[in-house]
RNA sequence: GGAGGGAUGGCCGAGUGGACGAAGGCGGUUGUCUUGAAAACAACUGUGGCGCAAGCCACCGGGGGUUCGAAUCCCUCUCCCUCCGCCA
């Protein structure tokens, strides 16, 4: 959410910022129009309840000296007030929450830096790491490579739980376990992070906070009888720790990493991406979440994003950068950058990485504030987060890129010790 | 799932429909005293909204209602506790 003082006075700053976005549907002029409608209520709202405020206490003392008659005189003029206020206070709150609605879908403002185009076509490769892998035959697709070794059970997992699903087995599963272990592992020992293991069902409101809903609640999967949500990512859960909270002085910053399921309904188009297991409605995730104070959100940026490419660096992914431009950008990030892994058997950059600031456009819509020091206001935390790593896309990486002539799959070296210290899978 | 009891400021805890934004205590900050500290004493000590300001308004778990007026009465939701049942 953004700050509506500050909607007032950059009107041409937030066209602009909406413009590059290419946020045509976004309620920012009706917001302010709102806004002050709900200004000019307020004002006479609160004006008729101090003066019901004062009649009432003055009832009170009437009646207490036994002054009936004036009183019962004051008690019908109360009555008046009382019904225009009615009206006022239902006008009011209608006009409020058409308000706080508009406020909800509006996207952040994208910083300065962020490449301004109006749709993904416009992002840019910013860095590129690595040698991309050359082989001496045919590379084959990771969902070749996982039947054949019988770590990757496509159709059985179709048969459990239909399209977009799978089962990883034995060896598998095993490398799966090991990514999210020696992940968490690296950002707990070398980055300085806390793990969480939160609830991956959680309530509405959680999904509000981190901008989720109310544009995107058709990715979720929810609980049909009760208020449940099941998380698309670990964002949700860990953002909202601290939500309608004010953090002591001191407490800032705080790093969180935790693993978790993700479930996503993923609504693209059928046939689209069927194949093998990059595209999924379930998959694990370690992800770093940041809580920061403001002047140090673009440093904890850059920070965040390289504590996930030392894991592409150390596991020798090839990997680029890329910087999403605005159009590209999502609703609640104020600037993004994507990990992309090579994958050499389908040919393709892998997004195995999201890294965001959000500014305080999560922290207010969740209400998560901090002292900056004893006795000061409260302030708005800036948040910030991004996938350490996303799986099971990793594994298709390591899969292809790592498969030899005979069909078997090297083990990274890091992952060895992680592996029971099985270097290949064959 | 069944039965009952709760939710009040940073914490503990009082609160009869009218002087309650809320007693009292603890904690915290500042001041007086002191060479310094402790003690004692005093003042201050929540959040947000509107407004240039004075100030006004809202908030006693959330929402709704009754009333001239609600922390207090009614409805509803959420959460917590105790006991029973079930369970990894």
């Amino acid at each position: 959410m953004l700050d509506i003082k500050w909607m007032r006075e950059n009107r041409e700053a937030l066209a602009e910022a909406m413009r590059k976005l290419n946020a045509t549907d976004a309620p920012w002029e009706k917001a302010l129009e709102l806004d002050e409608r709900r200004r000019e209520l307020l004002a006479k709202v609160e004006a008729l309840r101090a003066e019901r405020n004062k009649g009432s206490k003055e009832i009170g003392r009437l009646f207490r000296e036994g002054k009936k008659e004036e009183a019962n005189a004051l008690k019908a003029r109360m009555t008046e007030i009382g019904q225009e206020l009615e009206a006022l206070e239902a006008e009011l709150r209608q006009v409020e929450e058409e308000f706080y609605d508009a406020m909800m879908r509006i996207p952040n403002i994208p910083e300065p830096d962020v490449p301004v185009a109006p749709d993904e076509s416009g992002n840019v490769v910013v860095k590129e790491w690595g040698q991309l892998p050359r082989f001496d035959f045919q590379p084959k697709p990771h969902w070749d490579l996982g039947e054949e070794l019988d770590i990757i059970d496509l159709e059985r997992g179709v048969k459990l739980s239909g399209s977009r699903f799978y089962i990883l087995k034995g060896a598998g599963a095993r490398l799966q376990r090991a990514l999210i272990n020696w992940f968490l592992d690296v950002h707990i020992n070398e980055h300085g992070y806390t793990e969480v293991y939160p609830p991956f069902l959680v309530r509405s409101h959680c999904m509000w906070g981190t901008g989720n809903l109310p544009k995107f609640g058709d990715v979720l999967y929810r609980d049909a009888e009760e208020d449940y949500w099941l998380i698309p990512t670990a964002e949700v859960p860990v953002t909202n720790m601290y939500r309608e909270e004010i953090l002591e002085p001191g407490s800032l910053p705080i790093y969180h990493v935790a693993a978790t399921p993700c479930f996503r309904r993923e609504k693209v188009s059928a046939g689209k991406d069927v194949r093998g297991i990059k595209r999924v409605h379930q998959f694990e995730k370690v992800e770093m979440v940041k809580f920061v104070e403001p002047h140090t959100g673009r440093d904890e940026l850059e920070s965040l994003i390289r504590n996930a490419e030392e894991l592409l660096e150390r596991l020798e992914l090839p990997y680029r950068r890329v910087a999403i431009a605005t159009g590209d950008l999502s609703f609640v990030a104020a600037i993004k950058f994507d990990l992309e892994v090579w994958a050499a058997g389908c040919e393709e950059w892998l997004e195995v990485s999201s890294c965001s600031l959000f500014r305080d456009f999560q922290a207010r819509r969740a209400n998560i504030r901090y002292r900056p020091e004893e006795g000061a206001k409260p302030e708005y935390v800036y948040t910030l987060n991004g996938s350490g790593l996303a799986l099971p896309r990793i594994i298709i990486a390591i899969l292809e890129n790592f498969q030899q002539p005979d069909g078997s799959v090297v083990v990274p070296p890091v992952l060895r010790p992680y592996m029971g210290g099985v270097a290949v899978i064959r």
